[in-house]
DNA sequence: TTGAAAGCGCTAACAA
DNA sequence: TTGTTAGCGCTTTCAA
């Protein structure tokens, strides 16, 4: 274990100060000379600049933090891929945390990264606007992924219907022109990196209607209004709400919630997935309930993962851009020079493949 | 945005010097009445000590890195998810990096982390003894998990072997008492937290020569020297070197060695996938030939993942806990205070569910 | 038990 | 174009 060199170190060796080192090494104006020499002694001794020293000066860690619910969700993990992929490209570190859905670790992850000073974050939300005022009061540079946090439940009905139609189209809802209340946080204004769910739920509520499905269900999980409330407009009022219904992102409650769902309505003729977790879930409680698929009842996944097309029949789903989503955000919160990126909305697809058959 | 406190403020506030502010939040010695008034200033002025003075001052990033070859495999997201757990509860951040199996970027993401000072790392690792020497001599400490760096293919036949069937069972190779040539690199003497993976191929070949199989294939990826020699070995001399093949860690590409498999010996009657990615390529593969399994071919797969119930039939697995290796692997590196950890081996357990069938 | 002071390695302001 | 210098926020001697 030997001592690494220090920019002294090099600046003693080429017989120049330390701030030609830094210039010469950070690009900055020299003397070709001058230069040359420097980054021969630099290879020399092997110096590779200290992040440490750079850090402290600058006030600020480099890189970006990555904040997903689970990553045993494939869909994280394509997600994850994607941040890493754009951030290995820019030499960039990038510190991870995974909050299993709780707003709590949520906001103890957040705290670990101010400790940190890492001022760019890249995330998956669990918690509403309160869990996040702490990274956007420290001036930290946030960009949402896949979803945004919670509206305050306590948003009336009719408002929050307004509200999840712009979440839907991923507007960083500016609040409505209506007054505000002093009690509920406004939202955020945060930029987000979401996939067109509405395009998508619409898509595969057209194709199960074009079925002759007329009962269909949605299973969701936490964090997912925005696809529940595109669901409830693509199928139209009036919504049967025993038709829809949540798990709270655990694989476990997401089966119960898929097998209660099946055992309640018997008469439901068609589900709508809202991620790969959930299908997973939906398959097997319909193998448990001998309900065949599509024979009783069809099946869409949100998601396209892998053993989709490993499941027989192969999962009809509505693929969305997890990895491009990932490299977007980070490219996003790379490029970002201080300034409020703007927000992205990625194209959903349906794949049709063989989990969904005519309304018998 | 407002500024954060500094351990300067905390200090002028209370009336004592920063030296005192130090020890106490450390838990230094203090009077009590001492400690009392800067704890109660320090929560007042909402204090959060920087990690970047810290780590400078001690020369070294606190946490640990983490690397992988791809989150979107699901073993490696239940490895990550342990890690990340032990670390979450120990508030120590990861920094992340997936190398996608290449050695050079593993190599690339070794020099970043060497740039951040992170001195504790654990890694899937993809390269060789020379990939991780200059991690070593920095001095950090590393845990291998999941497996070991390969060996320098340089090595005799026959010296292989008996290293292989010491790396089996998890030893650290401290070099066989034989001469050492110079040329190639010795093994590196670094701890880790890997499967039984003898005893799990051992006794899924067993478990499938019970059924009557007796042509059985080995479907391998990348860094599965231990589980091949394991096969290898559980099949018994003379090997059929045909049924052994490998894929690079991509899904194309074990798709392709999976496909070549089956087509160039229909004679095989099971084969065993050394990771959940080639079972998956294996069971495609195999529907695309038209072979039924397990009626025309029995499949086991190393990893148990949430799809393996979901594919019909469900997939008989070779199960190994990622989540708890990546939480030990996580403990031992956090434990060790500069001390070596030593190596831990976990064990294995044959899930039978329906992909194995008698030899017809 | 406490405080003063010396850095850790780097960048940026300022002078030359 | 260059070098000198002053810190960034913290921990850790060393004296008092």
């Amino acid at each position: 274990m030997e001592k690494r060199a220090t920019i002294k170190d090099v600046a003693e060796a080429a017989g120049v100060g330390v701030a030609t080192v830094s210039r010469v090494l950070s690009g900055g104006s020299a003397s070709p000379s001058t230069r040359e020499r420097v980054l021969a002694v630099a290879a020399q001794l092997d110096y590779r600049p200290s992040a440490l020293g750079r850090n402290l000066r600058q006030r600020r860690t480099g890189g970006m933090g990555l904040l997903v619910p689970d990553l045993t969700d494939t869909f994280y993990g394509q997600l994850a891929e994607g941040v890493l992929a754009c951030a290995r490209s820019a030499g960039e570190p990038v510190v991870l945390g995974s909050t299993g859905d709780d707003p709590e670790q949520e906001a103890d992850l957040i705290g670990m990264l101010l400790e940190q000073s890492v001022d760019r974050l890249i995330a998956v939300p669990s918690g509403d606007a309160e869990t996040w005022s702490p990274a956007i009061r420290a001036g930290m540079t946030v960009i949402f992924a896949d979803r945004l946090p919670a509206q305050s439940p306590a948003d009336d009905p009719a408002a929050s219907a307004l509200t999840d139609l712009m979440l839907m189209d991923g507007l960083a809802a500016a609040p409505p022109s209506r007054p505000q209340s002093q009690a509920q946080p406004r939202p955020l204004d945060v930029p987000s990196v979401l996939a067109d769910d509405r395009a998508g739920i619409r898509t595969a509520v057209r194709y199960l209607r074009g079925l002759g499905h007329r009962r269909i269900a949605f299973l969701g999980g936490p964090g997912q209004q925005r696809r529940v409330a595109a669901f409830r407009e693509a199928v139209g009022a009036p919504v049967d709400e025993e038709l829809v219904v949540f798990g709270t992102g655990s694989r476990d409650s997401a089966y119960a919630a898929a097998s209660g769902l099946f055992q309640s309505r018997p008469d439901l003729s068609a589900v709508v997935a809202g991620g790969n977790v959930l299908g997973e879930a939906a398959v097997l409680a319909a193998r448990e309930l001998d309900l065949r698929v599509p024979k009783d009842v069809s099946l869409v996944m949100y998601d396209d993962v892998p053993w989709a097309e490993l499941c027989s029949p192969p999962l009809t789903v509505i693929a969305q851009p997890g990895r491009d989503m990932g490299y977007r955000a980070a490219e996003l919160v790379l490029r970002s020079g201080g300034r409020r990126p703007r927000s992205v909305v990625l194209p959903t697809e349906l794949i049709i493949r063989g989990s969904c058959g005519p309304h018998r």
